[in-house]
RNA sequence: CGGGAUGUAGCGUAGCCCGGUUAUCGCGCCUGGUUUGGGACCAGGAGGUCGCAAGUUCGAAUCUUGCCAUCCCGACCA
């Protein structure tokens, strides 16, 4: 992140905006609070989406679809689950549209009002766990480890483009299990999945740990995350998987018979990550100059620019262009070719550095006497002429390069914003000066957990798994405290 | 839903306080030509319910009232 960037951390939204849309992302639809996906940003979804689907069903699940529409009743079964949606409802309360009487355009039938409403799903558990009833009976039909690609609606008060729409696309695993330890460990399991994939693929480094009992999710026992840091030093939940106990299903009766002949209650897991990850990906890397896209799902990984000087040259250029790009797409690499005479090669240049693309070759007649092309990476911005002969085994080694560097930046980044923080004053300081990660003692209470909240808006975004144990004492309340839990303030 | 701001061409804007010819400028767009190694240049051209509605006035982008929309901050949240 460039210097203009950290100084101006109050413009950082209209920054994002703009990358957003600048880069060819997204708009805001004329929807209240939803937004359109353009080609280029749903293509960069699509390779989010197909890495991380391969990596489910590596891990034994299949893909299924459940309904949009879930009657009203099914929300109210569990308790907890009802409380934290019920405020961000849709509701579809009538089918059917009618002429105004009074000539004023189209008003909803006040005849057509549904017997009971139907809300648009902000989550499935519900509809899912009903259908689970149907599809469990005995020990032999369990693990059932299924995930589906849906989009939700939650009506939240205020939106954000990529991180809180009120329409998303995600995905959602919903898994049933004979026995307590199996959910765990299912738990456990997707979230290493989706921290590898976020910095495995998006080369964005996560912290992994458990949520406290305020932050967990409604009718979770427990609540794993992920949590990034991203660049104006703020945390953003990237993904989250859910210990369900057995509270869904108690509350669908959803028994099975064991071996031993007895009726027991299925254990529960659901998890998601939703295109709120774009978000991430876009705030961790990006600069001033546009988007910075890691290779591995970067919609394009290489740009092809050729440098024509009249219209004999170029024939000579496109054949050896061509060339390059056929032994570039035999390594399975997405290359894209700009001959378009419509602009010129410096907008070409600016252009690709906006949507992020790795790597950009730009090929003239000069390059091509010397057997050379000239590679710039847009990551650090640097060019070099590299040779033709061996040059598709080069850029493969620079997209490696590029992924492992963009990897490394960010985790760099987020030690430097990682602090520790021993009493209040120091803990203020930092949020308010540096940002970031802080880690600091906390008494283990819903209480202070609430002050600290209230007093500095920081949340405990989680505590971390595999934390190191450490007496001391509580930042605010001084009582003592086990370990340190991570706190940021976040999106 | 509370606080603040803003609505003028596809985008970004000037004009508004202090009402007065044909609503300013830049980008983009179209046509023709010259160009092409970092967002080209010349010439010509198209494009406007000034957010919507009512009011004041001889006359409203400008003043008044109401409404709508968007953005930012908060509460809420993947």
């Amino acid at each position: 992140m460039s210097k203009e960037l950290t100084s101006r951390a109050e413009d950082y939204s209209q920054w994002y905006n703009d990358l957003v849309i600048k880069g060819g992302l997204a708009d805001y639809s004329a929807v209240r609070g939803c937004m359109v996906i353009k080609p280029y940003g749903f293509a960069l979804w699509e390779n989010m989406r197909d890495q991380l689907d391969k990596m489910f069903k590596e891990t034994g699940h299949l893909n299924a679809y459940f309904p949009l529409f879930i009657p009203k009743s099914f929300l109210s079964k569990e308790a907890a689950h009802v409380e934290g949606f019920a405020k961000e409802c849709a509701v579809v309360t009538h089918y059917r549209l009618m002429n105004d009487p009074n000539g004023k355009g189209i008003v909803v039938d006040p005849d057509a009002k549904l017997e009971e409403e139907l809300i648009i799903r902000p989550t499935s558990e519900t509809i899912i766990w009903n259908t689970y009833k149907d599809w469990i009976q005995s020990y032999r039909d369990l693990p059932l480890l299924i995930n589906q690609w849906a989009n939700v609606v939650r009506w939240e008060m205020r939106t954000r483009l990529f991180l809180r729409t009120t329409e998303f696309l995600w995905q959602e695993g919903h898994t049933a299990h004979a026995t307590k330890q199996e959910a765990v460990e299912e738990t456990e399991r997707m979230l290493n999945v989706y921290a590898e994939f976020v910095e495995t693929y998006m080369a964005v480094p996560v912290i992994k740990g458990v949520k406290t009992a305020s932050e967990r999710f409604a009718g979770a026992e427990e609540t794993y995350c992920i949590e990034a840091l991203m660049q104006d030093g703020k945390a953003l939940q990237a993904g989250t998987s859910h210990f369900l106990g057995q509270n869904f299903a108690k509350a669908f009766d959803v028994q099975f018979l064991t071996k031993d002949n007895k009726q027991e209650y299925v254990w529960a897991t659901s998890w998601g990550v939703s295109t709120r990850l774009i978000g991430a990906l876009i705030m961790a890397h990006s600069d001033d100059q546009g988007l910075i896209l890691p290779p591995k799902i970067a919609p394009f990984q290489v740009v092809i620019i050729p440098i024509y000087k009249g219209e004999e040259s170029k024939a000579a250029i496109d054949a050896k262009s061509n060339e390059i790009i056929t032994s570039l797409k035999t390594l399975g690499i997405r290359v894209k070719y700009d001959n378009s005479d419509n602009s010129r090669p410096g907008w070409k240049f600016a252009q690709y550095e906006l949507q992020g693309i790795p790597v950009r070759i730009a090929l003239g007649l000069r390059d091509m006497e010397n057997k050379v092309v000239e590679v710039a990476r847009r990551d650090t911005k640097e060019k070099n002429s590299m040779p033709m002969d061996g040059l598709e085994e080069n850029i493969v080694k620079l997209l490696d390069e590029i992924q492992q560097n963009m990897y490394n930046k960010a985790l760099d980044f987020r030690n430097e914003k990682t602090t520790n923080a021993d009493n209040w004053d120091d803990f203020v300081k930092l949020l308010d000066g540096k940002g970031g990660f802080i880690e600091a003692h906390w008494d283990g209470t819903a209480e202070t957990e609430e002050k600290i909240k209230d007093q500095t808006k920081a949340t405990i975004r989680c505590i971390p798994m595999n934390n190191k144990p450490e007496a001391g004492a509580c930042i605010l309340s001084g009582k003592p405290s086990t370990q340190r839990v991570l706190f940021a303030r976040a999106y």
